[in-house]
DNA sequence: CATCGCTAAAAAGTATACAGTATCTAAAAC
DNA sequence: GTTTTAGATACTGTATACTTTTTAGCGATG
């Protein structure tokens, strides 16, 4: 049993902050999802060959019925492709999607990020630096690791705009991006520019200077585009 | 019984044409999904009290694991929210998230549509028009009828991108948007204004004119939102 | 030797029954 | 009148079995 589902293991869907006493309640469906998720994000769930379902389902200890409720939710999020009788399959990755993922998040994140700076209160700005730390603190970590303390500092600078729909489809765009972005990293570790582009961000956040902010995601998402088409990649 | 599920009732998930001896394999789960969609979309599902998952499933004649798998894809695709130990219920419709779900279409399809003008081959034109004509021929049938006619008119123009999470997320957009159409138009009937627009739609992607097809889908998808806070909506 | 078709194993999809647990309602107790 | 408690309801999850489809093996045939 590689991964267990004690509560321990439970991901927060975007490290959401949870305080306030406020009491999680999960179904076992939600913690399949987050948990397989990440799996394919991180690249540990083969993708040239169907998931089998009993497997998997044994492997985590649980029943086929959560697991097929996950796996159809990983379908509708563009992670999972299906052909009815013949399973699931981890999607494709190519460079034709790379480039689609990017042009939507070019779209749709920079001007989102530069209101949410103009609407942020306090606690969503404590909570960015915290997450700017994190990923600070992780940057020695295993790639994994960034890469998700990456879109959790990415996602801080998106909510405070509290427009649930945007706010899930830019968390749908920043899954699926990162997978080119674990998958083509060199193992380089410590990326310099990629620190201080974050760094600026969370300036320009901080100083709510939304025009800057917005220019500096601009740059930064088409940066991180042109280094995936070079092959190499630092942490977007 | 009152929707049953033999193979007439199923719905193509965007009116996507099928021939081409393409035979297409569904599963339980995917028809329960559309038909479900629908209904949500037509406003037949109640919004105010959960989903009975027993009765809904003897409704459809099916067991409760394709239609867990298919509320479980409809929560994702932001139609149905749930609560863990609560069950599902229709998302509801509120004027903040008509104003966000607009505008996220006003940023991706008309510059998507503009595209696909340039891109779309004659099969796709032949579409179009048979989108537009049925869209036509549906008129006088009632709301739910027209505004799916109106969704696959739409979805048609965007298709020829190719590209599948575009279309994707402007479907799922799309789904969304029709809820409150289909809610706030008067039983009014034909609209002329709208047939007009849809006219010029049609004429410039034929045309291949991309600037004027995207600057007509703004004022098109624009004029609708007005519309929908003023309470009088036609067909968008 | 390649290919076709048959057969058997494997896996997906679905149904059913049952257990456990959370939520809600309403009656009962204080 | 407020709180507690009991019961009903319904969601969640497991176990099992059955059907259908896919896939792989394998021998027969051209």
């Amino acid at each position: 049993m590689a991964t267990t589902l004690s509560p321990a293991a439970i991901l927060s869907d975007d490290g959401r902050t949870r305080g306030e006493g406020v009491i999680l309640v999960q179904t076992l469906a939600d913690r399949i999802f987050a948990i397989v998720r990440e799996r394919i994000v991180a690249g540990t769930l083969p993708g040239d060959r169907p998931i089998r379902q009993d497997a998997l389902a044994a492997e985590l200890g649980v029943s086929k019925i959560p697991l097929r409720e996950a796996l159809a939710r990983l379908e509708q999020e563009g992670l999972l492709q299906s052909a009815a009788n013949r399973g699931y399959m981890v999607g494709a990755m190519t460079a034709a999607q790379a480039e689609e993922i990017y042009e939507l998040r070019l779209r749709l994140e920079p001007v989102a990020a530069a209101r949410a700076a103009l609407l942020a209160d306090d606690g969503d700005r404590a909570t960015l630096i915290a997450r700017f730390e994190a990923l600070d603190q992780a940057a020695n970590s295993d790639l994994p690791r960034v890469a998700l303390c990456n879109r959790q500092f990415h996602m801080a600078m998106i909510r405070p705009i509290g427009r649930p729909l945007t706010i899930q489809i830019i968390r749908q765009l920043a899954v699926l991006a990162e997978r080119y972005v674990v998958a083509h990293l060199q193992p380089a570790g410590r990326d310099a520019r990629a620190h201080l582009e974050h760094r600026e961000q969370l300036d320009a956040f901080l100083a709510r200077d939304a025009d800057r902010l917005q220019a500096l995601l601009d740059g930064h998402i088409r940066s991180t585009l042109s280094d995936l088409k070079g092959g190499f990649a630092p942490v977007c």
